[in-house]
RNA sequence: GGCGAGAUAGCUCAGUUGGCUAGAGCACACGGUUCAUACCCGUGGUGUCGAGGGUUCAAAUCCCCCUCUCGCUACCA
C-alpha cells in the first residue's frame, strides 16, 4: 500500500498581516492534494510556515510599538487560527525566526561564501557615486550608470552578490530535460525567454539598510537578504544540516516532491531556488507549481471600503466545507478565478444544496419511508442499474487522473458528476412508483441500496476536499468512508445497515440578497468599530500608509544643486510605441521644455494640458523610447502603483522657485 | 519595444495527431415528476468557432496576414 514519501509545500507565508483568501486559497489547495496522496498511500509530508524577516515588518513593529518578534508572534497565532480553522492538515509549520532555521541559514550563506558562489563587494563592481547606487555588469547601459547615464568607477560596495551566472547553463539544460519542472508550462518560456537565456544577473544576497533578518555571522552588519533566508526553509524544516550529517527525516524526504507557490513568485522558485540547491550540492525539487490567483471579482478590494474578502469571514457563512469547494472548484488551472459573496452562494446553492446534500437526503428520506432505514440489496437487478455502476466504479480513475495533472477543480467536477448520475437514477428507476406496488418491494430496496453505494462512493472520494462533509455523510449512513481502493467494487455497504431516521440538512440554500445584506451590514459595523476606536485614540487614522527603503542621508548642498520650479503643461502628447509614456511640452517660466512621464496609465494627454505641475528642471536630458527628455514632472506613487501629479497648493506662476 | 498565450452559445470554458448534424457547466425558457432543501430529470439556441486569405476531398483544428485581449519583461528622468 505504501507508494513510497511525497513531499508537498506551500510558500511560507509573509507575516506582514492578516492572510485575505487569496493566500488562505493556496493552503487549502496544498492540503487536498496531500490528503489526496495520503490516501492513495503515500507518506505525505505537508509542510507549510511564515516567512518573517524584512524590513516592512521591522517597519510595521516600529509603528505598532513592538518589537518585531512580538509583532510576527502575534501574526503568526493569527494565521496559524485561520489554516486551522480552514481544517488543514499540515505536518509541520516553519518560522524563518525559528532558531534551527536560522543557524542553518548562515551555515548556508558561509558556505557559499567560503566556496566563492558569494562575493562581497564585486571586483567588477561599478559604483554610481552621485546615484548612491551599485551596479552589475550586466546592468549598465553603455557602460554608464543606468539610473543617471554618468560614469561609474569599480568600487567597494557592502553588498554580498551571488554568482547566479555560474550556475545557468546546468540550470537551463535542467529545465530542458525535465518538461514537468515548471508548471503550468507557459510560465517555462517566460523564465527562459525573460531571464535565463538573456543571461542571469548576479543577485544582491545581503542588506545593510535594516536589521531584521538574519545576520551574516562573520560581517553582522549584513543581514541575510530575504530570499536565501525564505527558500531554504524547505529544506532547514526537514532536517538539512549544512556541511554536516543532515536528518534522517530529510533524507527521505528531499527532493520535494511539490512546491506550490503563486504565480508570482515563480522566478524565485524555478531560478534562485534550484540554483542555490546546485550550490548546496543538492538534488532539485521536482515540481513547482505556480497556482493562478483568486481575485475579487464585485469591484475593487480595498481595506478602506473594509470589503476585503478573507477566509473566516466565509467560513462563518457558509462553513469551511463550503469555502473549501468553493475556492478549490473556481480557481481554473492557469487563469485567475473570481470570487464574490455572491458567486459563492450560486456555487453553495447549485452544486452543495442542490446536487449534492438534496441528493443525500432524499436518498435517506426515501430509505426511512420505506423501509424503517433499512439497507439492503434483494439482488433484483436491472439494465439501468448498469450505467449508475460503471459511473461510480470508474470515479476514482478519472479523479485520480486529473489529480495527477494537479487539475483540481477537474477532479471535483468528475465526483459531482457521479452524484448528478445518481440524481437522475432516481427519476429513471422513480422510487415513489415501485413504492405503490407491493410486488416491486425487492426492487425498491436494490435500488435504494444502489444510491447509498453511489453516495458513499463520491463521499469518499469527497474525503480530501471536504472532509467534514465527508464524515457527515458517512454517519447519517451510519458506516465509514472507504479507501480509494475499495471504491472500484461495488456493493460493499453491509447488507441490512440502518442508516440515520433524521437526515441532517448539508447545506441549506441561500438567498443571494439575504446574505448580501448581512454581509454589508458586518462591514458597516466593522467600520463603525474602528471608527469609534479612531475617534477615541483621536489621531491614529487607520489610513493606509507606505514605507520605502531608506536612502542614504543627503547634504544641503546635494539638495541645493536640484533646481525644482512651478511648470505649466502647455501641450501633451502619447509617445507612440509605448505603453506608458506621455510627452508633455511644459513651459517654466519663459522656456519650454520637453518632458517624457510613465504616466499614461494614469492621465490621459487631453487632462494634463493646463495642469501647473512641479518640475525638476537641470535633470540632464535623455532618451526615452526614442524621444527626449529634458526634465521630471513629480509624482507621488501608491502600493499600486497608481500615480499622482504634485500641484502647487495655491495657484503659482510658470516658473516659481520650489525650494 | 522583446518574448509568450489567447480570441468558440448570455456567462465560464472543453474541443486530442484536421474527419460525421461544434460540446459541457451555469443562467434563462418550456415540459415532466413529487421521494427530497420549490428539489430532481428532460427538451430548447438562428453560436458568421475574432476578421480576411490560403493548403485540403475535408479546418475551430495547419499556413499567411489583420484586429483585439491577457501574461511576463523592458521603458516609467
Amino acid at each position: 500500500m505504501n507508494k513510497g514519501k511525497y513531499y508537498i509545500t506551500t510558500a511560507i507565508a509573509y507575516t506582514s498581516g492578516k492572510p485575505h483568501i487569496g493566500n488562505s486559497y493556496e493552503i487549502v489547495l496544498a492540503d487536498s492534494i496531500a490528503r489526496f496522496k495520503r490516501k492513495e498511500g503515500y507518506d505525505v509530508y505537508f509542510q507549510t510556515g511564515t516567512d518573517e524577516h524584512g524590513q516592512k515588518i521591522e517597519l510595521k513593529a516600529q509603528e505598532a510599538g513592538v518589537t518585531p518578534k512580538e509583532y510576527v508572534d502575534n501574526v503568526v497565532k493569527t494565521i496559524k487560527e485561520l489554516w486551522n480553522l480552514m481544517d488543514t492538515s499540515y505536518d509541520h509549520f516553519i518560522r524563518t525566526t525559528d532558531d534551527y532555521h536560522e543557524k542553518q541559514v548562515q551555515k548556508i550563506f558561509r558556505r557559499f561564501y567560503d566556496q566563492g558562489d558569494i562575493y562581497k563587494g564585486s571586483y567588477e563592481g561599478l559604483y554610481c557615486t552621485p546615484c548612491e547606487s551599485f551596479w552589475t555588469e550586466s546592468q549598465l547601459v553603455d557602460g554608464r550608470c543606468p539610473d543617471c547615464g554618468r560614469e561609474v568607477k569599480p568600487a567597494r560596495e557592502e553588498a554580498y552578490f551571488f554568482k547566479m551566472s555560474k550556475y545557468a547553463d546546468r540550470l537551463i539544460e535542467h529545465i530542458n530535460t525535465h518538461p514537468e519542472f515548471i508548471q503550468p508550462v507557459s510560465r517555462r518560456n517566460e523564465m527562459m525567454n525573460n531571464f535565463l537565456l538573456p543571461g542571469l544577473q548576479d543577485l544582491c544576497v545581503s542588506r545593510t539598510s535594516f536589521k531584521w533578518g538574519i545576520p551574516v555571522d562573520f560581517d553582522d552588519r549584513h543581514v541575510v537578504y530575504v530570499w536565501l533566508d525564505a527558500l531554504t526553509n524547505y529544506i532547514t524544516g526537514i532536517g538539512y544540516e549544512c556541511g554536516g550529517e543532515s536528518s534522517e527525516q530529510y533524507k527521505k524526504l528531499w527532493p520535494a516532491d511539490l512546491h506550490l507557490i503563486g504565480k508570482d513568485i515563480i522566478r524565485f522558485h524555478t531560478i534562485y531556488w534550484p540554483i542555490f540547491l546546485m550550490a548546496l550540492g543538492e538534488p532539485l525539487p521536482k515540481q513547482i507549481f505556480g497556482h493562478p490567483w483568486l481575485l475579487q471579482g464585485d469591484g475593487k478590494m480595498s481595506k478602506s471600503k473594509g470589503n476585503v474578502i478573507y477566509a473566516d469571514d466565509l467560513v462563518k457563512f457558509f462553513g469551511v466545507d463550503a469555502v473549501r469547494y468553493f475556492v478549490l472548484h473556481e480557481m481554473p488551472f492557469d487563469n485567475d478565478g473570481t470570487i464574490s459573496w455572491e458567486l459563492v452562494v450560486e456555487r453553495v446553492n447549485s452544486d452543495l444544496a442542490n446536487t449534492l446534500g438534496n441528493l443525500v437526503n432524499r436518498t435517506i428520506s426515501m430509505s426511512n419511508k420505506y423501509f424503517g432505514g433499512v439497507i439492503r440489496d434483494p439482488g433484483c437487478r436491472e439494465a439501468v442499474d448498469e450505467e449508475l455502476k460503471a459511473v461510480a466504479t470508474g470515479a476514482y480513475r478519472k479523479v485520480a487522473a486529473k489529480m495527477e495533472e494537479l487539475r483540481v477543480a477537474d477532479a471535483l467536477t468528475e465526483i459531482f458528476t457521479l452524484f448528478k448520475r445518481c440524481n437522475k437514477y432516481i427519476d429513471e428507476t422513480e422510487p415513489w412508483v415501485l413504492a405503490k406496488q407491493e410486488d416491486k418491494k425487492d426492487r425498491l430496496s436494490t435500488v435504494l441500496y444502489n444510491l447509498v453505494e453511489g453516495i458513499l462512493t463520491g463521499a469518499s472520494l469527497l474525503e480530501p476536499f471536504m472532509p467534514s462533509t465527508a464524515q457527515k455523510i458517512a454517519q447519517q449512513l451510519n458506516t465509514q468512508i472507504r479507501e480509494f481502493d475499495q471504491l472500484e467494487t461495488f456493493g460493499l455497504y453491509p447488507d441490512g445497515n440502518k442508516v440515520t431516521e433524521k437526515p441532517e440538512i448539508l447545506f441549506a440554500r441561500l438567498d443571494a440578497k439575504e446574505v448580501i445584506e448581512k454581509v454589508n451590514a458586518m462591514f458597516e459595523e466593522r467600520a463603525a468599530g474602528e471608527q469609534h476606536q479612531d475617534s477615541a485614540d483621536k489621531v491614529d487614522k487607520k489610513e493606509e500608509v507606505i514605507d520605502i527603503a531608506a536612502k542614504n542621508e543627503i547634504t544641503y548642498e546635494m539638495f541645493d544643486k536640484m533646481q525644482f520650479q512651478v511648470g505649466e503643461i502647455v501641450a501633451c502628447e502619447e509617445v507612440p510605441k509605448s505603453k506608458k509614456l506621455l510627452c508633455s511640452k511644459v513651459r517654466i517660466g519663459s522656456q519650454i521644455k520637453q518632458i517624457v512621464s510613465g504616466i499614461k496609465q494614469h492621465y490621459s494627454a487631453e487632462e494634463m494640458v493646463g495642469k501647473k505641475v512641479m518640475v525638476l528642471v537641470n535633470l540632464k536630458p535623455a532618451t526615452l523610447a526614442g524621444v527626449v527628455s529634458e526634465g521630471m514632472l513629480l509624482c507621488a506613487e501608491d502600493k499600486e502603483g497608481n500615480l499622482a501629479l504634485l500641484i502647487p497648493e495655491k495657484n503659482m506662476p510658470s516658473g516659481a522657485e520650489i525650494c
